[in-house]
DNA sequence: AGATAACTACGAAAAGTTTCGTATAATGCA
DNA sequence: TGCATTATACGAAACTTTTCGTAGTTATCT
């Protein structure tokens, strides 16, 4: 499948990542502090992600309850992909140091990166 | 500056990134290579943007240069920082992770971001 | 029960992006 | 000179994405 979501839709599949099965509500409650919105927006929008096949619903209860589709990591390969070729000629590697220099990253974050390191040149 | 250009705009900037001032016909020609699109199309894309002030605009001949304006990487940043926000929830080694993991680096590009970690395990 | 609050459904406006046709002016050349 | 070519300007259509109002339904509370 090809998972290419609009920001608006990305930021509603990130809240459903991190926090795993909501209600419209909750949804609009967490999106609404970084920047306001109307509540039917928001419904508005997780009915048309249902649509598309972005989220499941069940309708069990009055509020329906969302899930992100188990495709993170799919989805997110699509758009680092996409902004690999589009904004760095392809080369992925400049975008990793793109993201560590923008970013300070913790001891535990670098020692997990430096061990990825090491397997990828234990490959060659 | 707030730099968020649209995918359409990011495409003409690319072009003019690798290939310095161009004109809308130099433009043109590289980009109906990989996807057949009208002249004037092209041609009105890099008008708004230069209204928007995403590039300069050199009217001394008829053929009127376009420059792009902001510097690549720059955009880069901001467009790798709105990845981050959006999609990893603000977490940039899950981005660096992602993208290493997703295309093979040579060996010189492992060793090149390995030196990035050892810099930033220094500083702290 | 009756009022209030919370929910979904849905149409449609508003805003943003992309595409292109037409008008018009400047240039090159037979 | 006159015709074909190559430019820019610009309006507007075609799409896509985002926002929100309104209507109607279900639950909750006094």
């Amino acid at each position: 499948m090809d998972i290419r979501p609009t920001n608006s839709e990305l930021e509603i599949l990130n809240v459903l990542w991190r926090r795993g099965p909501s209600s419209v509500r909750e949804v609009h409650n967490i999106l609404d502090k970084r920047r306001k919105t109307g509540y039917t927006t928001v419904l508005k929008l997780m009915q048309i992600m249902a649509e598309k096949g972005l989220v499941t619903r069940d309708e069990q209860n009055r509020a329906h309850v969302y899930s992100a589709l188990p495709a993170e990591s799919e989805t997110q390969r699509n758009l680092v992909d996409d902004l690999v070729d589009r904004v760095f000629g392809g080369s992925a590697h400049k975008l990793a140091l793109h993201a560590l220099g923008s970013k300070k990253a913790t001891p535990a974050e670098l020692a997990e990166l430096r061990k990825l390191l090491d397997d990828l040149e234990e490959q060659v």
